[in-house]
DNA sequence: ATTTTGAAAATGTGATCACAAAAATAATTA
DNA sequence: TAATTATTTTTGTGATCACATTTTCAAAAT
């Protein structure tokens, strides 16, 4: 319980504290600083982040409906146990999504938004070349989430997050056990055809992106992860 | 606030609160008898289903989560205004997803499910001659959520289901509009290509399915659904 | 007639409490 | 000593209350 690996988050101004608490429950999962397997308790998040029960548990319940958190029989909640299957189904799952939310931004992209997303590889470059790989990580999200949000009646960002929410409990225990995660992307490739308009380009590289990156863990890697940390 | 278009719903025993009321507030979204832009009020869900603020509230966050509900800044609550733009970006996520999910599915499929998915279409053209539009509706979902839940690790459904939910309440006004819906659907193509076990026949049936029925929609059909209905 | 102001009602939010179920711990028995 | 039972503690759940904000509606002013 106590322990949550909770940092403390930035609390803007009107934030209720059911949303404060979803924040930053969500960023834990997201970076993996919660542990599969671990339950969470309403009265010890409530406490750590000195609230009550009510809004923790509103917090709770939209973590599970977007997949992060998973309600027992018992009724107690835990972040999901990773399975191998499972990944490979995420990660298949995230690269048809994403592939599709890219095709579907191009039309409305903006020279604008491309330099954007060009300072924003940079700096994730430079994250990697420090090894900073939290620092990366986030940056890698928000190049994929700049890139998607150009499509302004966009329906699937709330979707490509569940992924990534579901899949972040793996990223910590990999990056317990890796080296450097995301050494390469193919963020440049995407920005050429980008820059092109060419709808088919960015799904490659998009696609080529997943595929090599967080997909390019063989499933015996997997395994072996999963079973060095316990799973 | 009284009428809500809310139908009691069966109640299984060991059922919470708040898991009963998003239910019922997800079937009756689910089948469009809640009018978009109406706005929901806490206590009067409260007082409609006989219970108190706090389990309507987590039934409420688990709906916006889910995209069925839009939390907007002055906090109310509402069910998404539907536009023409919004309704062709679900309707090709949904395409994306479903041919997805198929796909997915087809390796894992048992003659025994294969023929669930007949009696389910066959009662569903009971339905259609019947003209029993909600029975169908609900019936066509249930052919759906089948066959891709015959993965087992398969993480997909609640994004097929949240598509679902968001065209919902579009479902709602074209019902009293438009004579018939789904009068045609290529159900038995799909049930063919599954008994081949071909992939991509059966992903083929299913976008198929998707793009002549609820895709089947022209753009200025739409528009003039959503001016008939105040939108 | 339209706008502005003010009071009253309605609403979202979060803390607290009581209750039941579950889990953990202590005591007892085989 | 190991297993079982009893007791205590912890936990999830939902109703209620108080507070602040928003909305609604009536009265007054322009």
């Amino acid at each position: 319980m106590g322990n949550l690996a909770l940092e403390p988050l930035d609390r803007p101004d009107g934030m209720t504290t059911h949303e404060y608490a979803h924040r930053r429950l969500r960023q834990a999962i997201m970076v993996g600083s919660i542990r599969p397997g671990e339950s969470l308790t309403i009265r010890g998040i409530a406490e750590a982040m000195e609230s009550s029960p009510t809004p923790v548990r509103e917090a709770l319940r939209r973590l599970s409906s977007e997949g992060a958190l998973r309600v027992l029989d018992n009724r107690r909640i835990m972040v999901p146990r990773m399975t191998a299957d499972r990944f490979s189904e995420l990660v298949s799952l995230r690269a048809v999504l994403e592939q599709h939310a890219a095709r579907r931004a191009v039309p409305h992209i903006t020279e604008r938004r491309i330099d954007r997303l060009e300072e924003i590889d940079k700096a994730q470059d430079e994250a990697i070349a420090r090894k900073d790989n939290g620092t990366a990580l986030l940056l890698n999200q928000e190049f994929h989430r700049t890139l998607y949000t150009a499509n302004p009646e966009q329906v699937i960002m709330p979707m490509v997050e569940s992924v990534w929410l579901q899949l972040g409990p793996f990223l910590g225990i990999a990056m317990e056990h890796v080296a450097q995660l995301y050494f390469v992307d193919r963020h440049q490739e995407a920005i050429a055809a980008l820059r092109k308009r060419d709808a088919d380009g960015v799904a490659a590289a998009i696609k080529a992106d997943i595929s090599e990156g967080i997909g390019g863990f063989e499933r015996s890697a997997i395994e072996n992860l999963l079973r060095l940390a316990g799973q």
